[in-house]
This record gives C-alpha cells, sequence and structure tokens, in this order.
DNA sequence: TTTGGTCATCGTAGAACGACGATAGGCCCG
DNA sequence: CGGGCCTATCGTCGTTCTACGATGACCAAA
C-alpha cells in the first residue's frame, strides 16, 4: 500500500501557508551565494522531479517518491538530502515513514533570485 | 585599457532583440532536463556573478570579465565555456578578442522553467 | 614579418558528485 | 518481545568539477 498517506496537510506536518514576504536582497554577493547554492540543488534531473512531485502534491510524500524514479532507495534518499541541505524542502518523521515536503518560503526566494536576473 | 569595448551591441555582436515567445513546455521530461541543466551551469557563485555581469552591461564585454573576478583567466574561461555549453551564453570573436553576451532566449526559459516551479 | 596582447586548451591534482549494495536504526503490528 | 517495513547512513568506485600554470592559436599593430 503505497498509497494513503498517513501525513495530512491539514495536520501541520507542512506547517502553514507562511506568506510573509523576503526582505533579502536579490543581488550582491550573499544574494549570489545563495542562487548558487539552490541551483547547484536543482542540477539534477532527478531532484528537478522531486521538487515538482512534491509542489503537486501539496500533500508531503515519503517514500513514495521512490516509487515515482528510476532510481534505487539511497540514492533517492541522498538527493533527497541534498535539497533538504540546500533548505529547499523539509523532512518529518511521521511514524515508521518520513515526510517531506517544499519549504515555500526557500522556493519562493530561488523564483526571485532567477527572476531578478 | 580595459574600456570602451570594441563590441557595440548596436553592431550586432549580440544580435537583435529575439522577442519570440517560447513555445517549449515548461513540464516533463525534457523540461526537467533543461532546467537541471541550466541550474548546474547557474551551480557555480562565479558563473552567476559572470551571467549578472552580461545581464547588467547589455554591452559584451570579454575578458574584463577576468578583471572583475578573482580567479585565473584559464578558469575563468572555463565557466565561460559551461555557461556557454549550456546555452546560457554566446561568445563571438571579435579581432583578438572574444566577446560575451547573454543569450536572451535561454534566460527566459529558465526563468519560466523556474517559475513554472 | 615580428612582436605583443588576448583568449582557448591541455595537463594535473584534489575535492565533490552520483550511483549502488550493504548495513544500521526506528517504529508498528503481531 | 520479536519480526517486518521504511528510511538513513556507510563504504566504495568511477566520473565530473574546480582551480591553477603552461602552452598554443589568433589577430592587430609595429
Amino acid at each position: 500500500m503505497t498509497k494513503a498517506s498517513t501525513c495530512d496537510p491539514a495536520e501541520g506536518c507542512c506547517g502553514p501557508a507562511d506568506e510573509a514576504p523576503d526582505l533579502r536582497p536579490v543581488e550582491g554577493d550573499e544574494a549570489d551565494d545563495d542562487l548558487a547554492a539552490l541551483a547547484k540543488a536543482l542540477g539534477h534531473p532527478a531532484r528537478v522531479k522531486i521538487v515538482r512531485l512534491l509542489v503537486r502534491r501539496d500533500a508531503c510524500v515519503c517514500g513514495d517518491i521512490v516509487d515515482e524514479l528510476p532510481l534505487a532507495q539511497s540514492t533517492v534518499s541522498q538527493h533527497l538530502k541534498v535539497l533538504k541541505d540546500a533548505g529547499l524542502v523539509r523532512g518529518e518523521i511521521d511514524g515508521p515513514r518520513t515526510c517531506y515536503c517544499i519549504e515555500p518560503r526557500v522556493l519562493r526566494r530561488l523564483k526571485a533570485l532567477v527572476g531578478g536576473l
């Protein structure tokens, strides 16, 4: 049974919306480093697919990601770690599985930084 | 004399505007690969700075880029090659120097792909 | 034609990436 | 408590990145 995620978004696993605007600049050395780090995290097709998956299902999925990708579980776990280290994704332990979801604040920042080019 | 670039944008070194809209999809496997490749190309602070430089000066610069970065000339040349291979940047030989400029079509596509997340 | 300036490429060395199998840790159900 | 499922981490191997100096190609001016 890979369906019926036990992680209901209404339950707060992925937290509320967090609509606060980002005040950080979109230029300068720090912005450059941020953009480079975020772009590097996205710089792999598998990670792009993972991000898209998490954006689509606003509900957070867990190991369903493994089923969606033609990669070994350990490899997917590493890609998730890269995304998590970059801040793009958050993981929360939910019983026996782990629940991943997008960090909307960081995704918005990425869009702002790319848009600022 | 690192000023007075011999490459005047009005002369066509960087080509005209090319405002044709991009009809390619922003989702799917091909879009994922495109986004991953473009993001990977941007996934280094030096390359982010180079792209920003080229966007700022709509005129194309050449080895002035080397002066702006704390890197050896060969290293900058390699970064430029990465950006060129990704399609983000175009280089044209202009006398003894080489003239780089942004490929606006590709930059627009990157923005569309990131925006489509 | 020779010289000087500009840029690309080569070669190299260390670090990081990407993939996998194997292993270890946690939680739930019996 | 013990087995079973899910996930993270470890160890490994081959590939790619990043940086540099050195070398080579090219054009323009002398």
